[in-house]
DNA sequence: CCGATTTTGGAGTTGATACTCCAATTTGCC
DNA sequence: GGCAAATTGGAGTATCAACTCCAAAATCGG
């Protein structure tokens, strides 16, 4: 499925649609972007569009895949080598920091897609639950690793304390969304890391 | 500000319209649901919509008054008499068995509503940032009173953990809608509520 | 039961939005 | 350099969604 009937300049066009149009849905919803408003932010005509997808669903798919990649690339340059309890503080950083550059504003992108997308999507729901269940396994794996060099207790189920993770991330950056303020998002993920060294004894 | 210039009639056709956007809206979306979609649901002609409310926005604010009323409802009815730990649990299987009940689909009135508005209309995020105060406020009394009976440490700090229990309910609700499965919601607040458990010695 | 007020019906208007079409231009390959 | 394929420009269309308007009917206080 290796395209290569696009150009490298037909690459960077349709690169600049499928960036400018998450940055326009992730923000300010999917049904509230408009062909119009994603041909403005890409500087590209209707047309040139229209080349490169069929329609809007197809521009929403390639939205989702983008930033599954680019969230799953930053989930793992954070818990790749997670070894130490102390190494989920830099991850908390990590994630709170990308936050605050943003002004809170936006979200999770995943997150955003989801609750938007879920219930009038069902192709885009199978999607992110795909991107979701990707994250888990990032999380999981770590736990995994931890658990193997004790610093995990061995009764600890690292499949449960993954999805009460991610439940935690993502409840934490809705939150820090509607308040504007980080805070939420950092407590909570402190929170589960609490949980994480209890279970060490 | 007490409505009195609504008759008995026009205070139920009122209702009718803002429960049948409501179930609209968090549904599919707020820019996806049309004023013509709420007509219908409701049985209401265009003038009768015009007539109770200025525009969209004027019902979008009255849906989400009626939603954080109604979610407030159902938490003080689970949190209000919170004394035990085990009494948490109950209050997880009020929540599990609505979302089961309505097979996952919608996640959360409040979260999908703050999700789909937060970017866009600064008005709604404001009410919503009050409504999850609000939500936030009754965990966290229930969790002082916890506290008072010595059925949490003493050195806990209800504040945040009121915080990032809303935040595991948030996470794992929208974990839950976008799986189509109540078990990311169960394993969340369990997850917080094994950490209570472990903060009781 | 009467007059004032509230409520309702439904056709119409204005603007926006997703998408189309065709011809012109550029690009890659030999 | 030349040809085929990829890329681009921009005007045009059909549909739909929010909102308006005015007059008819139901309701309520007295």
């Amino acid at each position: 499925m290796t395209t290569q009937r696009l150009t490298r300049k037909g690459q960077a066009t349709r690169d600049r649609i499928v960036t400018a149009a998450a940055r326009l849905m992730i923000e300010q919803g999917v049904a509230r972007t408009t062909i119009e408003d994603i041909q403005a932010a890409a500087g590209v005509s209707p047309s040139q569009l229209y080349h490169y997808f069929p329609g809007k669903d197809a521009l929403v798919s390639a939205v989702i895949e983008q930033q599954t990649a680019q969230v799953l690339e930053i989930q793992h340059s954070g818990l790749g080598s997670l070894d130490t309890i102390d190494s989920l503080t830099n991850w908390r950083d990590l994630m709170v920091g990308i936050l605050t550059g943003m002004q809170c504003a936006g979200g999770c992108p995943l997150g955003s897609l989801a609750s938007d997308l879920s219930e009038s999507d069902p192709v885009a729901r199978v999607q992110l639950a795909g991107a979701f269940e990707q994250w888990e396994g990032l999380i999981r794996d770590g736990l995994v690793r931890m658990r193997e060099r004790g610093e995990l207790a061995a009764d600890a189920d690292p499949a449960d304390l993954a999805v009460a993770m991610l439940a935690a991330v993502q409840g934490g950056l809705l939150l820090s969304q509607v308040r504007r303020d980080p805070a939420p998002l950092r407590i909570a993920v402190d929170t589960m890391i609490d949980h994480l060294h209890a279970l060490t004894r």
